[in-house]
DNA sequence: CGTGTAAGGAATTCTGACACG
DNA sequence: CGTGTAAGGAATTCTGACACG
């Protein structure tokens, strides 16, 4: 049963009524945070949102965070520094693999 | 990010429309399966059915049963066996772990 | 800026039934 | 037995707008 992996936490499977129950939070909410550009959930055919359980994490973590008093355009700056720091995690383990390959005269 | 657990395994938040996508198989089917107690979806305030990936996993597994010509009825004392088998083996577990303590003459 | 609401339309879901076999 | 379908109603979701501030 269990997969060990977390590939259903990217999935986009919920519609956004469910995210609201999960949530607390409102369509309208929910909605304006997609267009502040802090959730990106997919479509279906006919054009309904649907979104992952990570996204309802994120949400949940924009809600305490608003009502800490931040702002939209802060939430943004903040995750767009969290997207930096993973991708300077993956280049650092890059670089470390690059000279550890050099340092044994290795070819990736 | 990552849990670590499979807590989103089985929170019902699919709904129908949803899970025909995944499977494959039609809202009829679905709910037909439902009536043979196959799958025990949740249901919302109003009552639409909610689904986990879970579910998902188990109807993927019966559409290819039903193909194989297996009838509801079969499918469904399979299932019961699966149960059981996990039972005997949380049964066993504790049986051992009673046998162990014995011997060590120790407390749970 | 962030969110509530009324508006109207389109798509979703539900149940019980008729159908075929 | 397993599944398709038409039927009618109720709830969902969508967008763009008015509102307050």
């Amino acid at each position: 049963m269990a997969t060990g992996s977390d590939a259903y936490l990217y999935k986009k499977v919920i519609s956004i009524g469910t995210v609201c129950e999960l949530t607390g939070l409102s369509e309208r909410q929910i909605r304006y945070y997609e267009k502040r550009k802090l959730i990106f959930p997919e479509r279906s055919e006919r054009g309904n949102r649907k979104y992952s359980f990570s996204d309802v994490e994120t949400l949940m973590d924009i809600a305490n965070k608003m009502e800490d008093g931040m702002q939209t355009s802060e939430l943004r700056k903040e995750m767009q520094n969290k997207q930096n720091k993973r991708y300077d995690s993956k280049l650092k383990e890059t670089m470390i693999r690059g000279q550890l390959n050099a340092y044994f005269n290795k070819r990736e």
